[in-house]
DNA sequence: CTTGACTCCGTACCATGGTACAGGGTTCAG
DNA sequence: CTGAACCCTGTACCATGGTACGGAGTCAAG
């Protein structure tokens, strides 16, 4: 079986060379044996591995939860852990989009209080962002 | 007048003094003269300024956009640009809301027909992972 | 044999928003 | 006068996800 250099498969794959390596040093990816050179021989599996890396960034999951769902995806059968993963995300992101609609709702409020009366001399957003009420003290 | 030093700025508005001093090298508070010593003396009011940063990073604001914030409250009258820069956001917070609800659908639907035919041998989202459709070669 | 394209490693750098020292100087109470 | 508690500067470090670069080795074609 023909194996690949790395500026192959990152060519294949959609991405630098530089992060190949850098998904190799994040162990994304798995440290393959070198020819007589000192060249990294990569199977052509490495650039779906890859692509599964990309595609999973898309989805929201970080470089960390990512190496989480490739070890799933080795060890066939966890079909169920990676469900369990997959819907800890989405609880995640219904946080995440939470978090902002909340901003975006106070927000767009400050914007309208200011278009009914604007006021140069105390702008209504400056204002709020003056003497809102919040958790301080931390 | 009577003026504060670091601590007693960073006690009241509720963040570590090395966060002031950050600030001050960040340029959103501005650079106060010192006394015989060496010690910064803040008027009264930097601390409703760092309140300020905080309740704008709340809205989702960055610190660089905070800057631009301080700037216009600095000036007195600029109402309408202010309105502008927070219309500005509340644009980019639906884009990011609206990509993140993209996110939450694509792995929602993956996590449903998951549940409904799970496969411990060809899990259906890390299926899906491998072989998604995605323009792949930037 | 040389040249160009590729690879290697190690390290530094980018943005973001801080946090944490180390190794000093200052200030105030007792 | 001494010690605690504060302040100073400068620098390094944290996570995140890469990107860039220098200097050296390798490989194939001409």
């Amino acid at each position: 079986m023909e194996s690949l250099l790395i500026g192959e498969v990152a060519a294949r794959a959609g991405v630098l060379v530089e992060t190949v390596r850098f998904y190799e040093r994040k162990r994304l990816i798995p440290l393959v044996p070198r020819g007589r050179s000192k060249y990294r021989r990569y199977p052509a599996g490495v650039v779906q591995r890859i692509r599964f890396i990309r595609r999973s960034k898309q989805l929201g999951f970080t470089l960390e939860e990512i190496r989480d769902l490739l070890a799933l995806r080795d060890r066939t059968g966890g079909c169920a852990t990676v469900r369990d993963r997959a819907e800890r995300k989405i609880v995640e992101l219904d946080e995440r989009i939470a978090a902002l609609n909340r901003m975006r709702a106070a927000l767009g409020e400050l914007a309208v209080t200011c278009a009914d009366e604007p006021n140069d001399a105390r702008c209504p957003i400056l204002h709020a962002l003056d003497d809102g009420e919040d958790g301080c003290v931390r």
